[in-house]
DNA sequence: GTTAGCTAGATCGTATACAATCTTCGTATG
DNA sequence: CATACGAAGATTGTATACGATCTAGCTAAC
């Protein structure tokens, strides 16, 4: 059953799912979801339960799953259906390589753009990202800090490597949910603190360092040992490793 | 009319279109008549149309055209269809921003990888453009170029990434249609050769340098003022300037 | 007891029909 | 003659029904 990761309606009532939903907000529910680890890698997101559940025909949920196939947070595996994408220990290394490549070049150039608009930006969200925390939501503090990355991927004027930013950082969610240790601390919440700051001082080569610091020291907190081959992996998984 | 960027058949013969195709067939193909500029930019994909030229139900077509916009190589406008896409010039900047980042990684990394498959791979395809370009033929040739840039990123076994410079050199192409001056040499052949050589020999940073300026000499290339908002773009279009 | 084959159920893939929307062209009116 | 209005045609959006494919569980044979 998948009604604990997706609730009909965000506030309990189910009125706006009755008006039907557009593909696009129903794309963005799931996307979410996903991202909030509300539903896990391998889920099976079968057609008939999610019309259900947003009471509307195939056809819309199809188009909302091929977007999120697009994104490449579901896996469309022909005549068996959607999945809850499974990140490889290769796929999740090079996330964050990307990651580092590509949000490394967007912090500098932010930090080359500063101004006011852009110190409000980090800072509202930096005050959200506290009142999570202090709330104390685990799923809010991870969908936060996820946000965080990409409000600053947003700031630097270029929407289309703030797109691959933005399903690069949802895979990383999915990354984290598949591979993370018990030893937390996802994202060092003073780290997004820091980085703001040298983002707002202009200090773009120190910012793009500590990016680069922060981004690895979140891979390294993750079980990415190299897995074998299916086979092989069936033995460690019984204990014959 | 469109039968003149979308045949058929390759070959001439109507028999393949009878056995129905693929969505992923018909994104292929709509995908090389886009790149290959055989389909302008702005050209309304009127889904009927297509499915008279595939030979199939409208269910494949927009799978297909779907998957089309999620490369945004086509943009799709509610109840008005599907359209060729007219990336801007900031757009088209940041392509070759982008290009210049990611393409950048890829090359160094590929230099420090390099080994005898990736030498085969590289010449190879310098073997397929001189043909191209012996042939006199001006569409296969920059085909072929969009193509090189497309085998370089591959080498450096990181499909995320590689993925993307997919899509940037899709749109590349788009905007080279939209925006090519007279003079070309849209890619230098002899820097195509020239790039290869210094992968193979592990130069990364050369490489990548060169690499660098190669993609800057194609945005220079064209001709990407500023452009106003549409009304005064019409004056300009009409000679009021 | 194990394995191969088979049947029934579930799920997805596709085509088609109908509804909603937009565009265009003709018409009437100022 | 120019403009606003309206109706017809064209095009896309959606639901639904049917067919294809896969999975699971049962039965039977070895």
């Amino acid at each position: 059953m998948m009604s604990k990761g997706l609730t009909k309606a965000p506030n309990g009532t189910a009125a706006k799912t009755r008006e039907s939903m557009d593909p696009n907000q129903i794309y963005t529910r799931i996307f979410d979801a996903i991202v909030d680890h509300k539903l896990l890698p391998g889920t099976h997101l079968k057609e008939d339960e999610l019309c259900d559940l947003f009471g509307v025909g195939r056809t819309r949920i199809r188009t909302a799953l091929s977007r999120l196939s697009g994104d490449h947070v579901i896996e469309l595996v022909a005549n068996r259906g959607a999945f809850v994408a499974r990140p490889s220990v290769e796929e999740a290394r090079e996330v964050f390589r990307a990651r580092r490549v590509i949000e490394g070049h967007l912090i500098r150039r932010a930090a080359d753009m500063r101004d006011d608009a852009m110190h409000s930006a980090l800072n509202d969200h930096l005050h959200t990202e506290d009142a999570a925390r202090a709330a104390g939501d685990a799923a809010r503090v991870i969908r936060r800090c996820g946000r965080y990355h990409q409000v600053l991927a947003d700031q630097a004027d270029s929407p289309i490597m703030a797109r691959f930013v933005r399903e690069l950082i949802a895979r990383s969610s999915l990354i984290i949910a598949i591979y993370e240790t018990g030893h937390h601390g996802d994202c060092e919440m003073d780290e997004h603190r820091q980085l703001s700051e040298l983002v707002l001082q202009g200090k773009g080569e120190a910012a793009a360092d500590l990016l680069d610091r922060h981004l690895t020291g979140i891979e390294d907190r993750l079980d990415l040992k190299p897995q074998g081959d299916p086979a092989s992996d069936l033995r460690a998984s019984l204990g014959f490793g």
